[in-house]
DNA sequence: TGTACATCAGTGAACGCGCGTTCACTGATGTAC
DNA sequence: TGTACATCAGTGAACGCGCGTTCACTGATGTAC
């Protein structure tokens, strides 16, 4: 093939991290380097060239996954009634069917919690993580409702929606999380 | 060695079994076999000649941990009063700091539930888990609170806190899950 | 602007290693007499 | 009850394979003149 333009293998460079931050969402973190590539239309042999280990871009593309979080958000418009409907409207998305079948594009709080939990630490990755976290809590919560709290029963909800998917019980789930953070917002409790 | 008596060797197995359902919770289903073994105090090679295969494992260790899970909750005393100070109990202790940095032995819905989701399907420790977290959930309702969405919030604080490990986030999560589901049963809602 | 050459993004074979699994071997256990 | 032998739980080397990573090679790109 031989060299490729300065632009080019950027753009390429960033597809990577792009499908990466979409692969580790969906089949975990233990996709191998082969598959990374080959998902990204390259061969693996030329990986290296762009990243000084797995580890580096798991870290970039855990950045990457918090930083397209962080954007979907500041899209909503700010003024106080605004947020709100931005906020029961991302709750109802959150717990769809449709994002229980689509970790690749959706919450990497929820997708990467057991590969941040596994792996050593005091990684970039993990601080990503931490920060967004936390971040989501904050944009949740209203004068009334902890975000916390709102958070734990959302992603516990889409986890294991997930992981009972198959069964009725995985739909009850969803519709019952959806149910009880309505509910507690209408009510103004 | 050579050959071992009939009593020693099952109780070899149970221990490969018991050892599984633990490092599993711990590690993930990824854990290898010679890992797994040594673990057990015995060789890899011994594996093959009682199990058919390191899914077969999987399966049976999953349906061990959650029926361990079961048994812990049928000592609890069966009248209604009994029941609600004993999920009182449950929820405190699956809330806490002990509990997030204890997986191995800790509740398998939420140790398990990204390697169910990521998992083919239709196997038998799928089935079993979906059953247990069923079971679990309908164990935790009362009268004015649905089983699931405590559960949800149960199992979404302890992931979370588990993979914001080492961030004063991380207790915040248990103490802000512990605050919201005690406060509704204090206030009977 | 053209030309000559150095650079280096991407390729694909190869590395050591750990995986799940197989197998020849061992010797204490279990059994047939 | 004792003896002879078949059984088989456990061992450890070996299998093919996929992993993360390295490297010699390629040829279009970028640059020095």
């Amino acid at each position: 093939m031989g060299r490729v333009s300065q632009a080019q293998a950027r753009e390429n460079r960033q597809r990577v991290v792009q499908t990466a931050s979409r692969l580790f969402r969906e089949r975990g973190t233990h996709i191998s380097v082969v598959d990374l590539m080959k998902a990204s239309g390259l061969t693996h042999g030329g990986f290296y060239k762009q990243f000084a280990s797995k580890e580096a871009l798991i870290d970039e593309a855990t950045v990457h996954a918090f930083g397209e979080l962080a954007q979907g958000r500041e899209d909503d418009p700010e003024q106080h009634d605004g947020r709100h409907a931005a906020q029961q409207a991302l709750i109802e998305r959150y717990l769809s069917v449709e994002h229980r079948d689509n970790p690749a594009e959706g919450c990497p709080v929820a997708a990467l919690a057991h590969d941040m939990a596994r792996e050593p630490g005091a990684r970039e990755a993990h601080r990503a993580y931490i920060e967004g976290a936390g971040d989501f809590a904050d944009w949740l919560a209203t004068e009334d409702h902890d975000g916390i709290t709102q958070l734990c029963t959302m992603l516990g909800a889409l986890v294991l929606a997930r992981a009972t998917k198959g069964s009725p019980l995985s739909e009850e789930i969803l519709a019952a999380a959806r149910g009880v953070l309505m509910e507690a917002r209408r009510s103004g409790r």
